[in-house]
DNA sequence: CACGAGGCTTGACGTTGTCAACGGCTGCGT
DNA sequence: ACGCAGCCGTTGACAACGTCAAGCCTCGTG
């Protein structure tokens, strides 16, 4: 299951490169290249140039799960600040992964059935966070509404900060975790449950 | 100002094509077949590649610019729904700009000060609308935090529908009005003012 | 020992972005 | 009226790219 080493070099210098400098510049012939092999070698293990976005994809969806049930898991006072967190911090940390994982025309999301499954566990973990929040007793609609405010705020800003004009205008990251808290707290998303908010 | 027509052509039959599949399959000599041109005409209306998308950005961003303040113009009850909304439908009515618009990598533009200062001016008709929201004797950090929630929020559910998995999971489009209505209720976005929520 | 398959190589083809040189129009100054 | 410079378009060439097609080792298995 491991795959050959050939496959993971090329996919850890993918990986690297789209973290550096986007996934379109990314050349097959470059990736074999740096790997110091013809540039051939990898159709040996990925069908084609769509392929290896798709591992890329695959990998960093399973990935991007364990980082949202590791933050779910967590025990903190106010879980849906932790999810939204947990959720913007995998984008900046692991930008290479995340640049394809939500770009379906660069890895055939809607063709694959796996990837589009172990993208769905992800959202998966959010909605049965929500469903937590807001107790057994919510609607089948607000739950569904609530994760997606969540999920949209979360991307939003994952997004904006690593591709948008805000890392720009606010400088490097910064602190993320104090912006995170920031906005969590603007929006009405923050709070352990139905809208008690200890304050500390 | 205007510019010549096989400039606008050529803009148009870009905007299309990245509408219909997205920016990166954009070639420059099929655009110029398209417009009936050599494949080496359009050099003399943009220096590169680059320049295209640079140029449509620029219009892009004038063009939400004036969507945004429409949409706070508009008289309402909940500006802020309002303004949530007309975001997500410019992303969806407009796709070939918007998909280029918040692609530095593709449009160069932390290297094109006009464009950046065109960007900007949509963020200010956000941070107007929320300091109006607030009220004048909001915190500067609130105003800014509030801001930035808005924008997460909108530009996450906008890029979520364009090329996530939403659209492939709630089908397409269907009542974006409604969609934004409930996610805006379910953060604490929505309301005219200060946290008063009618709930009627 | 034969042999078939996996893993890699070289070679070739069409397409792409871009550089370079060329040509025809149009409008200006003399 | 004439020439000439500028814009706007042309054709030609080049390297790099993704991909198809063969060929070459080097194993493990019969």
């Amino acid at each position: 299951m491991a795959g050959s080493p050939l496959r993971a070099t090329v996919l850890r210098a993918a990986v690297d490169y789209i973290a550096a400098h986007g996934p379109d510049g990314l050349s097959f012939r470059q990736v074999a290249a740096a790997a110091g092999v013809s540039h051939q070698a990898p159709y040996h293990h990925f069908t084609d140039r769509k392929g290896i976005f798709e591992a890329i994809a695959l990998e960093g969806f399973s990935m991007f799960t364990d980082a949202l049930q590791g933050a779910a898991d967590s025990d903190t006072d106010d879980p849906a600040v932790a999810m939204l967190d947990g959720y913007v911090a995998f984008a900046l940390e692991h930008r290479g992964y995340f640049r394809v994982m939500f770009r379906p025309d660069l890895n055939g999301l809607s063709e694959s059935p796996a990837l589009l499954e172990t993208a769905d566990g992800a959202f998966d973990v959010l909605v049965r966070l929500v469903e937590q929040i807001l107790g057994p007793d919510a609607a089948v609609a607000d739950v569904r509404a609530r994760a997606t405010a969540m999920w949209a705020l979360a991307h939003g800003l994952a997004v904006l900060l690593i591709d948008g004009p805000l890392e720009a205008k606010l400088g490097p990251v910064a602190d993320r975790a104090a912006l995170v808290r920031a906005v969590a707290d603007q929006s009405g998303l923050a709070g352990p449950a139905r809208r008690a908010r200890p304050r500390r």
